[in-house]
DNA sequence: GTTGGAGGTGAAAACGCTTACCGAGAGGAT
DNA sequence: ATCCTCTCGGTAAGCGTTTTCACCTCCAAC
């Protein structure tokens, strides 16, 4: 009648029902399309009558309709969703970091798209460049950066494009690609371990320093050295193992570091997972723990509680990371900004006092 | 010139660069936006000649053009995304099986959409509507439904409202709300758990059978308490206390447990993170594990694979769910499909064999 | 020397929404 | 009374793609 091909655009036979669309709303509500979408947007700039708003509302609820958030996102020119890229989603760090992140995102309106790297550069970069297609409105890139001076130009470069086009960008972790960053004090964590440590008696130690080019095990490596240093004990060169952030990790260098230097009294993984293989590879070589060796790790994951002996660690908290690193993430300041996250230190049975 | 206000819309002075869009690639290239469009694409239906393509291809490089993952999806109808709703990220139970499911999803070029429920239906219900409203292509529940007819006849409503729409639904628990489903033997792993146990000579069993309405929950504690029943094995009531999923669950329902049947010989605690908290609530009680009080749990945690005495549970292949999962989701089959995974026991030591 | 196809290319119409911009009525100030 | 301003609804122009037609050119076959 009125238009002209408009017609049969929707069959009352529900084969296979079509999503309404917002003209669909318009026109059951008998008002226009500018005026559904003002009276379903809440107040964008402009208010819609009370009498209107409830007559679309109404018509929305009978037509079960939900709008197109793609269409919305082209239209408006941005989305409500946040990238959260980490290395591993399975590790315990990065869930526990996830959950914050949803949290918080999920208080704010934003939807989370969750990028799992499997600690590949490579796909890294790959999911930054799929988050900008997105449009993704921020991306929070989670864990420790690498030694890596091209992968993380290429990084840097790939953020820098993004942020061109709008997004917004932080990093938990360290701070050094040029964006708002969580940082955790890795190093004075683990300088306060080592003296807490020292102060039970302990005076000779081993290092489980996780991967070489991984700057979060390098910073608890040095910041552990280096303390001790100060408190005039030597960690060699020998004591000082690296192996992967894993479990697996912790279990095998444990007998490379038990091999060259075996009077170690302490050994601190620089993660608690490898603090935790550790201690079981430890035991099953029939070492007697904490007696015969004593073991520090770093993060206190909570899933790991309730090993025996409790683990003496640096405290980390992960969710609240997460949480923290959202607004950072979604705030479009032209000047990065820095959190620093400080560890605690939490002595428990696994470093008991040493009678010297 | 030739337009009439197309004139200054991308002013050379990089401000603010504006993000190429197609048709600045299109005239870049000297080519018609279709042109660009399907030489970009791939050959969707109609070839373009390798020339043009190669031109197309250098000026979007030189353009540095990403595609609006929106537009696409408006304009195809559909998008390349999975939305994956779990309970709780940070529960080493999802995030494994999360790991799974990005695996899966990048393998196939999806992103994956995550959306953590806080174990709250409500939350659940609405990530599914806004699942919808971003019209993800495919919608993973994972973790056991709840016994409560009034949620889950909303949520099959809510899922039959995004599969009307074209969207496609899988779960990871119980099959009860009429799509695919990768769902857990859980009677089946108690059981032989049970069996199990027996075997070795226990004969008095307390249970903590998890939160009530859980269904996992409670599959996972019939399915053992039957099976001793079967044995000759009466399980009172008194010994099945319910408590939370989680390690402060099992924490606090021990002592409840031993106040109620003292003379337990073994726990089966219906996940190991409560396992766990239970065996720290013994020992923090004075009692010897496993001598005085053996542990059993469900799911074989990885990160809880170092607690001592290591503790005997069924077996999941957790992230090999979530990759099985995945295809499933996106499988638009009339009929929901059903795969089982079956658990596998696992004795360790916190269940030694009892001289009777 | 026509004619019927292929094989490529382009113009333009969607996709579903937001948001200037415009216009009409209502109410207040002069 | 008249003019101005304010409010609130509608019209229509995008947003960046894909995709349907329509068209053109070049060849092979008759």
């Amino acid at each position: 009648m009125t238009g002209t091909a408009t017609g049969r655009r929707r069959s009352t036979t529900k084969a296979a029902r079509a999503r309404a669309t917002l003209s669909d709303v318009a026109r059951e509500a008998g008002v226009s399309l500018a005026t559904a979408s003002r009276a379903l947007n809440g107040t964008s700039g402009r208010a819609v009558g009370d009498g209107l708003r409830e007559r679309v509302q109404a018509a929305a609820d009978r037509l079960d309709y939900s709008p197109d958030a793609n269409a919305q996102a082209m239209a408006r020119g941005r989305t409500a969703s946040i990238g959260l890229v980490v290395h591993d989603i399975a590790d315990p760090y990065f869930s526990s970091i996830a959950a914050g992140v949803t949290a918080a995102a999920d208080a704010g309106g934003y939807a989370v798209t969750l990028a799992n790297t499997q600690h590949d550069h490579v796909r890294e970069l790959h999911f930054v460049q799929t988050l900008q297609s997105q449009r993704a409105r921020a991306i929070i890139l989670a864990g420790g950066r690498q030694d890596d001076d091209e992968a993380n130009d290429r990084l840097r470069a790939a953020l820098r494009g993004y942020r061109e086009q709008g997004g917004t960008v932080a990093v938990i972790g360290q701070a050094i690609l040029g964006v708002s960053t969580v940082r955790v004090d890795n190093v004075g964590g683990s300088a306060a371990l080592a003296t807490a440590l020292h102060g039970l008696g302990y005076r000779r130690f081993g290092v489980m320093a996780g991967p070489q080019r991984h700057l979060t095990a390098r910073e608890r490596t040095t910041g552990f050295v280096d303390a001790l240093a100060r408190l005039g004990v030597d960690v060699p060169p020998a004591a000082v193992v690296h192996s992967e952030f894993t479990r697996t990790g912790g279990n095998t260098a444990l007998a490379e570091l038990l091999l060259r230097a075996p009077d170690v009294e302490l050994v601190f993984a620089v993660n608690d997972v490898m603090a935790v293989g550790a201690m079981s590879a430890a035991r099953d070589a029939g070492i007697v723990v904490p007696g015969g060796l004593a073991f520090a790790g770093f993060d206190d994951i909570a899933t790991l509680h309730d090993v025996n002996p409790a683990l003496t660690t640096v405290h980390l908290p992960l969710e609240e990371m997460g949480r923290l690193a959202t607004p950072l993430a979604l705030d479009a300041a032209a000047e990065p900004r820095e959190v620093v996250v400080t560890g605690e230190v939490r002595l428990r049975d696994s470093t008991p006092a040493r009678s010297a």
